[in-house]
RNA sequence: GUCCCCAUGGCGCAGUGGAUAGCGCGUUUGGUUGCGGACCAAAAGGCCGGAGGUUCGAGUCCUCCUGGGGACACCA
């Protein structure tokens, strides 16, 4: 509806200039807003733009434009102009309100669809937790707005593809097998330390003592590094298919679950950097390899590890002495005397290039969307500068970063560590408030604003969760129907097909959100911002709710024909209701 | 030192450069002879951290400042 009457203005304009009431002018971009109520349903800007351009007061551009789009009789069929200071507001017809509740029941559950992919090919790829432990409510964080990404840009038009990236391979992996052995060994009544920097958490013990009742001594019996290979990999097995069955519960789904080492393996990563060495962007530096955005020379002091005072102390390292920002240099391949084993020396940034390579060139994935939570902030630049070093089309790798969740204890807040064992897991907060609650509190805040968890409070409050107030909405429509067979079941056959124009301001403010789902499912593709769609689901069901409250549906003195329109529109409602939970990943349920 | 994010009613947060800044929770007061009260209505509560700037128009964009969080490894 707003693209439609988006393309009237625009008609007008033109016909305006036609007309020579408007000179000949470059239309800027412009979109309708909603203004309040009283004002009209969209409103355009598009004169106030323009009167600068144009050498005219705004107020006769409007009522220029409002003129051409009065003397349009497709136009005026659908909506009135007004025209306010220097806005234009257009105010839809009852009876195209009315149809709208047409449109929405016709199209079931595909309302809100739009078509902006045009089948496009996107991927999301979210979760990528280390497989180190057990999902945390970090990695919760991470999936559920991934997975509404994806069912946005589904909704949008795109073919979108779900991917988890598993990083099986380098040091870590090592440090997790050497735990799990730790552990192992523990249960077995065998004292083996934990390594430097290993695994602690409960998650980790569990999985090397069910390994320990399971097989028995069978690993003590082997070389060392060979038994942890071995259990490393047993773990990861272990860590993935419990993760799996957490996502099962968060109602998430993935495509594939893409190995970081296959990427090595498969000779893909020294393909692509035999590929950039040739472009001149590889170097080698101090024994290691590194990438270089522009070719140049690696600068002094990078790849150490400094503290903040000495940041501090440093000259400005990242930019020149004009203030510019200096070209991305990253080590692609470590130097043998930082670690001696060949296998593990390519960086994590050697894994990336491939990896977007293979996404968007080899999959042909555009965007390719990643969702990585904020400690990876620092590789967004670099990646970008790998794809673009890559040659890969501008635009096709997104990163959205999310704020980190904090824990809260007794007052303080604590950052999460999985080493540290000190993590909540999503089975627990499942455990406790559900996957619906639970999804709704995470998407109800946009990725940019950091949150303190506490789990008690969020139990104590989880009743006065807004996803109950949505499903309640959906739940008395469902309950309206079931009622309206019992006690009036000659009133309910037709009430598809009534024509009976709306009249009432509550059902007319109704339709008009149920115009706002398309809108919202365009904001969240382009803004990759999930959260809008909770605010649209709240203010979707409180329109529904003062609607039930101001116009009875099915009590007895309410006429038949009132009676099938108002089921009708209430269908609508639950259809929309529906699709805005299912979007969030929820249920929609009939009773609760 | 450099970069990123945040600062909006008591609390938690929305707010595609547009008109009188919203929502939830909390507080106060009302409402239904009941289609599910997990509801609805009304009230109180705001110098949108500060100072400049761009613009016809700034909570929103730019610069600087203050306060908070995070990042800046051959770590993962």
């Amino acid at each position: 509806m707003r693209d439609l009457l988006t393309q009237h203005i625009c008609a007008a304009i033109e016909a305006a200039q036609a007309a020579g009431d408007l000179p000949a002018l470059e239309l800027p971009a412009f979109t309708l807003a909603h203004p309040r109520p009283e004002m009209g349903d969209y409103a355009a800007s598009i004169a106030m733009q323009l009167a600068r351009p144009a050498k005219l007061a705004p107020q006769v551009i409007a009522e220029r434009i409002a003129g051409q789009l009065r003397a349009n009789p497709d136009f005026a069929k659908i909506a009135q102009a007004e025209v306010a200071g220097g806005f234009i507001n257009l105010r839809l017809l009852p009876q195209t309100l009315t149809n709208v509740v047409d449109d929405v029941t016709r199209a079931g559950e595909a309302w809100g669809n739009i078509d902006l992919g045009h089948g496009q090919k996107a991927q999301v790829e979210h979760g990528s937790a280390n497989p180190t432990g057990y999902a945390t409510i970090g990695t919760g964080r991470n999936v559920i707005t991934g997975d509404t990404l994806a069912n946005a840009l589904q909704a949008a038009g795109y073919d979108v593809h779900r991917e988890w990236y598993v990083n099986d391979a380098g040091s870590q992996v090592r440090v997790f097998g050497a735990s799990i052995f730790a552990h192992y060994a523990q249960a077995l009544g065998v004292d083996e330390a934990l390594p430097v920097k290993g695994y602690a958490g409960d998650d980790v013990v569990s999985i090397a003592q069910a390994i320990a009742q399971k097989d028995g001594r069978k690993y003590l019996d082997m070389p060392r590094e060979e038994a942890q290979r071995a259990l490393g990999r047993m773990g990861i097995d272990a860590v993935m298919d419990n993760i799996r069955g957490t996502m099962a519960r968060l109602n998430i789904r993935f495509d594939n679950f893409f190995s970081e080492k296959s990427l090595w393996t498969s000779g893909l990563a020294g393909e692509m950097i035999e590929m950039l060495s040739e472009k001149g962007k590889i170097v080698t530096y101090e024994g290691a390899q590194w990438f270089t955005e522009d070719g140049s020379a690696i600068r002094k002091g990078q790849g150490r590890k400094k503290t903040d005072d000495e940041y501090a102390e440093e000259e400005t390292p990242d930019k020149d002495e004009k203030g510019k920002k200096l070209p991305v240099q990253a080590v692609v391949i470590r130097s043998a005397n930082v670690i001696t084993n060949p296998e593990e020396r390519g960086t994590y940034f050697a894994s990336d290039l491939p990896y977007a390579w293979n996404k968007v060139y080899l999959r042909g994935f555009n965007p390719a969307i990643y969702v990585w939570g904020e400690d990876h902030q620092a590789d967004v630049e670099r990646v970008l500068a790998g794809a673009r070093a890559l040659g890969l089309p501008d635009g096709a790798v997104r990163i959205v970063i999310y704020r980190f969740i904090t824990l809260l204890r007794s007052g303080q807040e604590v950052r999460m560590g999985k080493r540290k064992g000190n993590a909540i897991l999503v089975d627990d907060v499942l455990d406790d408030i559900g996957s619906d609650a639970f999804r709704y509190v995470m998407l109800s805040r946009s990725v940019d604003t950091k949150f303190a968890f506490d789990l008690d409070v969020l139990k104590e409050q989880s009743d006065k969760n807004p996803v109950y107030y949505v499903q309640y909405g959906h739940a008395r429509i469902c309950s309206i129907f079931a009622r309206a067979a019992e006690r009036r079941p000659q009133d309910v056959p037709g009430y598809e097909q009534s024509a009976l124009v709306y009249e009432h301001p509550s059902e007319h403010a109704l339709i008009r959100k149920l115009l706002e789902l398309p809108e919202v499912v365009e904001l969240v593709t382009q803004t990759l911002q999930p959260h809008h769609l909770t605010g649209y689901a709240q203010s979707l069901a409180t329109a529904f709710s003062k609607f039930y409250d101001d116009c009875p549906v099915i009590r007895e003195d309410v006429p038949a024909d009132v009676m099938r329109a108002r089921l009708k529109l209430a269908h609508a409602a639950r259809i929309a209701l529906a699709k805005s939970l299912h979007l969030m990943g929820m249920t929609a349920p009939e009773r609760m």
